[in-house]
DNA sequence: TCCGGATTGGACAACGTTGTCAGATGCGGC
DNA sequence: GCCGCATCTGACAACGTTGTCCAATCCGGA
């Protein structure tokens, strides 16, 4: 310990060769170990004066405490596990740089863990890895969300968890979640408003919850309209862009193909605008396209795609919020969504 | 240590309330934790049938060591740092989608850290955190790869690092590259082969090396070929979706407007795709179009891009390879690209 | 002056693993 | 039968932090 070499917390300080400890700073401030992990911890019962030595002393030598020697003497891992299966590389890049970006400022590290949804073992397999690791909490994002299995097991274990998901069943966990059925609504009246009467819509994914919910707010409204919306101009798809372009060239070769179309996400709404594309249609003059999620493709398609505008981000900085505040708050945060009107929705011609 | 709950590895087992520990190992197998530890990290020296039984122990109790414990007391952390400060997307979704995957079969896991790549504290930052966590590798990628005082830091640190990046200066890291020349030659010979003799470019970030090799093997084709580049037909970018369509909206409203274009990347080249339809030009009819990267926005739009493949989930991985291999392999690794031809290419007409 | 309680500080044992180093064992050769 | 050497094994001390618990100090009131 002889050998450890003090720099001042200038730019041009060297970087030390092995990295300061919680005893280098306990001597520089001239109080023990246990007093230097209080004020690093807040935990209070600290003379001003002695805080304030204290918290010099790491200034001074640049200190952070090593993680790992913290997680294994204490409770907590300040890291938080975020598993999914989510196909959607646009959603879940949002949900993992709100994540992350939380996590940074509260001094976090986030653990991604890409897993199967269909895996038998997942429920050990999380139990595992969470108490391994001592993961301070756990998200879940769809379809991860509505596996019962899952959420048994994470709740023998005591591991706190934040579901990012509708509120479709009894609250057995906190959640994160936005309006998805008022959201829908909003969608079916903007076309509307626009004159539209002809209604289509591409549905998700039939496991994910929100599918349905964005289903049901979007009849509510055209019956409340009284728009016609024909069983077959409801077409099934999976969130994928695939599916969507699949589902579109059904709808567009229809002899009554609708004059709007409303697609469960943007994936599915950009391979609709694409199909038109091929198919010789020009949005919105041929037809109107909204989409859902307001994801990274939405701008990047021409025309741009009117759609909703989910806080992905903001959603997973929430669920980190609930997992890292200590439960005092209200353990359900429904955040706002927003009609982000762009180029490919316009008013019906004739 | 009484209260341990011993469980046998079917899928019926209840959750362990305490995960089983090194010690309930060796006492299951009648041997010291060191044995154990030895078999763990295949240290050798250990007789076949203790190795044997050592192994049926750790099965038997699902045992798993603990990371924190491991890389506290070892010299390993078995974690791996990836840094980066790269605006798209989906190219940082391959890379980590890739090195993760590669992780996982392993046995390490991925530490990712969005940053900045101005920051002047950037050396400072990367080595506290590789010592704190005691990573046992750092992976760069563009433009992060090119700053020489991260570069020294680095190496100063005696942390192992490999870049994925073209290979631009002389090797002073080990690194992970395609040949972004040769690959944007052959773009040019394809749009050559269809007749194209009046090409236009898309210029990639000028802080990128790939940028500069992809302009060189673009405007070295040209040459070969006889075609014209006329140098207002090539324009600057920076690898953005925004800039591409910017770019592009000059490049099409020129009289002498080029009859194909090669953007540097896969989002500017999907700009051009959206300014020629906001133009009301038809692609690839009157405009072809060739991007770079196949980026999951190549195949999102219509018509799908055709591009250069680059196997960055591939580059990612072999990154992985370079850091865990004990250095033993060669320390740069260049990797194949292809051309995909899909439909925003076609013949001159005419 | 002394006492009780609140406040602050510190010694020491965890936490679960690997590194070091010495001890035990087995085997072939003389 | 003994020695030397290679092979295998284990006791014990790190690693860097937090938790527990007790000691010291300070204050006001009796």
């Amino acid at each position: 310990m002889t050998d450890f070499q003090l720099y001042a917390a200038n730019d041009r300080a060297p970087v030390p060769a092995r990295a300061a400890t919680i005893f280098d700073v306990a001597r520089r401030a001239g109080v023990s170990t246990k007093t230097v992990s209080r004020v690093l911890n807040n935990e209070g019962r600290v003379a001003e004066d002695t805080l304030a030595r204290v918290r010099a002393a790491v200034a001074d030598l640049d200190y952070r405490p090593n993680p790992n020697a913290r997680s294994l003497a204490g409770r907590r891992s300040y890291l938080i596990g975020l598993f999914y299966d989510n196909p959607s590389s646009n959603y879940m890049a949002d949900i993992k740089g709100g994540a992350i970006r939380r996590c940074q400022e509260k001094g976090y590290h986030l653990l991604t863990e890409p897993c199967e949804a269909d895996d038998p073992n997942l429920p050990r397999l999380m139990v595992s890895v969470a108490t391994r690791f001592r993961l301070d909490g756990l998200i879940l994002t769809p379809p991860l969300v509505d596996r019962q299995d899952v959420l048994d097991a994470v709740a023998a274990a005591n591991v706190p968890l934040v579901r990012i998901a509708p509120r479709t069943d009894p609250e057995r966990t906190a959640h994160v979640c936005m309006d998805d059925q008022a959201a829908a609504r909003l969608a079916a009246e903007h076309l509307a408003d626009l004159g539209h009467h002809r209604l289509g819509m591409i549905l998700g994914h039939p496991d994910h919850g929100a599918a349905m919910l964005r289903q049901r707010g979007f009849q509510q409204a055209a019956a409340d309209r009284g728009l016609t919306l024909l069983p077959h101009h409801i077409v099934p798809g999976d969130f994928s862009f695939a599916s969507g372009f699949a589902a579109a060239e059904r709808l567009l070769s229809l002899p009554d193909r609708p004059t709007a179309i409303f697609a469960g996400n943007d994936d599915m709404a950009a391979a609709t605008v694409a199909a038109a594309n091929k198919h010789g249609l020009q949005v919105p003059r041929d037809l109107s396209v909204v989409g859902f999620d307001d994801s990274p493709i939405a701008q990047v398609i021409w025309p741009p795609l009117t759609t909703i505008r989910q806080p992905t981000m903001a959603m997973a900085a929430a669920a980190v919020d609930l997992l890292i505040g200590d439960g005092e708050s209200e353990p359900v945060r429904q955040l706002d969504f927003e009609l982000m009107v762009r180029q490919s929705t316009g008013p019906l011609p004739g």
